[in-house]
DNA sequence: AAATGGGGCAACCGCGAATGT
DNA sequence: TACATTCGCGGTTGCCCCATT
């Protein structure tokens, strides 16, 4: 037996609500409750389904909603909630007094995805980082820039997992020397290479010539789990023509 | 001034989970 | 225990408004 469908559909009103009808469903369930949302409508007097008039009051209706733009400070624990739950709208929702399931999904969809989405510049990226390392300066007291800058990539970009996890008896000391935040020195290692092996070859003996010049001990950051992690190269390289040729190249 | 395209948002749909019988 | 019913969630749609051409 297939499901029963959660109305009848003959004679029930689809599509916007008027104001009479949301004064009918306010009216009747600040006296009753909503109870049994199969039975409301025709108890309130509603030419519309149960499962209607629950979304209806849910999201528009219910007393507590709070209205208007987003603060800032919602947003921000919209991101870092969805980074913790991913697309769980009801449990984010559940942490935002006042603001719905719903509406939290379509600011999602509409402002914070695509924010998250602008390409990071090298230049971009930098100033971040100098404004964190600024932050942070006490510290990283004793340490030379360079393991400064990477210290807090690793951080906000959460990478700091990949030394703990990394199978690689060197990617300890070596992975705080990479990356560099700049496009072009991955760019140097990567597409000075002709084919794979080149590339490996040229992270063990540091032939690349960015590697030459910041004289890193590449071999070691080649055993590390990030340099065979596409979502690494992917926040480096923007671009698809880039992707595309670096996933080739890597045989991702 | 009219046409068009895109963004924003309310509402709908379908599914799985929870609950009732 | 099995089946029916209801609820709630997440994905998607479609309408309205506004900016641009």
């Amino acid at each position: 037996m297939g499901r029963a469908p959660c109305c009848e559909k003959m004679g029930l009103k689809k599509g916007p609500w008027t104001k009479e009808e949301d004064h009918k469903l306010i009216e009747y369930i600040s006296q009753h409750g909503h109870g049994n949302w199969r039975a409301l409508p025709k108890k309130a007097g509603l030419l519309r389904c149960g499962k209607s008039c629950r979304l209806r009051w849910t999201n528009y209706l219910r007393p507590d909603i709070k209205r208007g733009n987003f603060t800032q400070e919602e947003e921000d624990t919209i991101i870092q909630l969805h980074q913790a739950l991913g697309n769980r709208w009801s449990a984010i929702a559940a942490r935002l007094p006042g603001r719905t399931d719903n509406e939290i999904k379509n600011v999602w969809h509409t402002h914070l995805k695509k924010r998250l989405k602008l390409p990071v510049t090298a230049e971009t990226k930098q100033e971040d980082i100098n404004i964190v390392v600024e932050e942070n300066k006490t510290e990283f007291d004793g340490q030379d820039s360079k393991s400064k800058s990477l210290e807090i990539i690793m951080q906000e970009q959460d990478y700091t997992t990949y030394q703990t996890q990394s199978s690689s008896p060197h990617s300890d000391a070596t992975l705080h020397n990479y990356p560099e935040s700049d496009q072009d020195f991955w760019f140097d290692v990567v597409f000075s290479s002709h084919d794979p092996s080149d590339i490996t070859n040229n992270c063990i003996t540091g032939d690349a010539p960015a590697l030459r010049e910041v004289d890193h001990g590449c071999g070691s950051f080649f055993n590390t789990s990030v340099f065979h992690d596409m979502d690494f190269w992917c926040d480096i390289f923007t671009t698809s023509e880039e992707k595309s040729s670096l996933s080739a190249l890597l045989q991702f």
